[in-house]
DNA sequence: GCGCACTCATAGCCACAGGCTATGACCTCA
DNA sequence: TGAGGTCATAGCCTGTGGCTATGAGTGCGC
């Protein structure tokens, strides 16, 4: 199935604008550019959609029906584009950082944007520092009081640091929709599981060391693939290689979809919790305090 | 705050690519470009983030661990823009259409694309419609038979139709973060509610009803503003112009960023169902019978 | 009734982004 | 040592998307 072009960024953006300022003209104001321009962009938004998007008035423009849910949609990838883009200014700066803040993948992925956003909300001046790292290093470098603070998933909570749990998820198995477990009838069990080779992500990762808690004592089969990255975890499981173990998080969508498939799994604990930590007897101050409030807030 | 350019969604995709094929090559061609374009992409997409996202090595590039980072945010990005074409594709072409599905907004930009887009990983050959109206002209054009299956929020269930409970939703309170209720210390009660005029969607659409009962009886304001789409009421609130009240789903990722604050309220029930309706008597078949055991799964 | 103020659309121009092919440098393995 | 893979660079061309200038339509107020 071809994947009919994505879309621009920019002509959603102005498509938003326009719906909430009532005019191309103020939206392309809005946007910095000269209302021809703007038009023809929307004129070519809708073309590509094929779907009237706005209703051109001598004095304003609205969203059409087929515009205001357009709008919506896009305002939703607007979102997790703004989410990206904070989390990569926060990446990017090495110096001039006056707080920094490291993280395991997962919960960088899914969490900590937000939380960065509204910290930055709350204090404009603050410049953000997050790495993204191994829980396993986290840890390490929190106790070097490299960093104030950390966010880790996994069971245990290293001797010297004290933690808070701001969230919880869970692993789940899943597979590629033509994999025989997608049809199974039988709810697949903790032994089945640990005896057929997976793909896991790395050693020294809260996935991995969640997955292997699990499994102690149990026989296990090796892994049939390791690997870095959440996203290349998923696409190995899409693409048939074997069952993968992952975050929650990170397969709803494709779950929702229908790209991946959910198997569920009996008799095995893979809730874990996620933790803010700090180092023991140092109390967080300043704007990592706030982001700690932040946090643990819902 | 400016908003540093969104980025590419093509060079997005083609990132992820990266990740998930292990090079730039590979990438290139399953993205139907060449490889130098793809090359160039990538450097491009570097210096636009100021950040290092790819190895390259002889035999192969891989992600540096920003480069996974920003890959894991930006699957986010395609996903949801993945969903925005899913659902455009099924609300465009009226003619040739195999199901037709009506729905109500809050459920059609924040639910539906996901089953569509389930239903059409299942039946590929399936040609959807979706139009997105009110609740109360859900109901009507259900009822009349113009399509078999739809989906509302809201409190009642019109006489003829049988019905589903797909999901919950969640009415809430939310201010610009310079308003005052955004710092108040006291509880928002119903009353106080009642009595201020506030930001809300047009009689007839779900919200509205689910609000207007849940109000019966007490003293109430005018509406400040009346708006067609979430959107739009969200916009407003988020300029100032009066405290909105809103689906949860809406307002999410708004409340998690800081963007728009969230008012406690208490003594008002504001939890509402959302439901699949059909015509009582008529049994679904075919692919709205699909489509409804995926709504209805989780 | 006639401008004025506002809408959006069209036309014509220009620059550059982003595609392509051709080629070269580098590494690995048979 | 050559074959087969990687990626980068160079040079070319097209089309997209920006701009200004202008026209056409609507409503308001003098």
């Amino acid at each position: 199935m071809a994947m009919s072009a994505l879309p621009d960024l920019d002509s959603l953006k102005l498509l938003v604008d326009v719906g909430e300022l009532g005019s191309l003209g103020r939206a392309a104001r809005a946007a910095g550019i000269a209302q021809p321009s703007a038009s023809k962009r929307i004129v070519q938004l809708e073309r590509g959609l094929g779907v009237p998007l706005i209703e051109r008035t001598p004095r304003g423009s609205t969203l059409t029906s087929e515009g205001k849910m357009v709008a919506g949609w896009a305002a939703q990838v607007l979102a997790a584009a703004e989410e990206l883009m904070r989390a990569v200014q926060a990446v990017r700066h090495r110096e001039a950082v006056h707080l920094r803040v490291v993280s395991s993948m997962t919960v960088a992925e899914y969490l900590v944007p937000r939380w960065l956003g509204e910290l930055q909300n709350r204090e404009p001046e603050v410049q953000v520092g997050l790495d993204v790292i191994n829980s396993a290093d986290v840890a390490a470098r929190v106790l070097a009081g490299e960093v104030e603070l950390g966010f880790v998933e996994g069971p245990g909570l290293p001797d010297g640091l004290a933690g808070r749990v701001v969230g919880t998820d869970r692993l789940v198995v899943v597979v590629a929709p033509g994999h025989p477990w997608a049809r199974r009838r039988t709810v697949l069990r903790a032994p089945e599981l640990a005896a057929t080779p997976l793909v896991v992500r790395e050693p020294g990762s809260g996935t991995r060391e969640t997955l292997d808690v699990a499994f102690r004592g149990l026989h296990r089969a090796g892994p049939r693939l390791e690997l870095g990255s959440n996203s290349a975890v998923k696409g190995a499981a899409q693409a048939g290689v074997a069952p993968a173990v992952l975050s929650g998080y990170a397969v709803e969508s494709d779950v929702a979809t229908g790209r991946l498939v959910e198997v569920p799994l009996a008799g095995v604990n893979l809730v874990r919790n996620l933790r803010a930590v700090w180092r023991r007897g140092r109390p967080l101050t300043g704007p990592a305090a706030t982001l700690l409030s932040i946090a643990s807030r819902p």
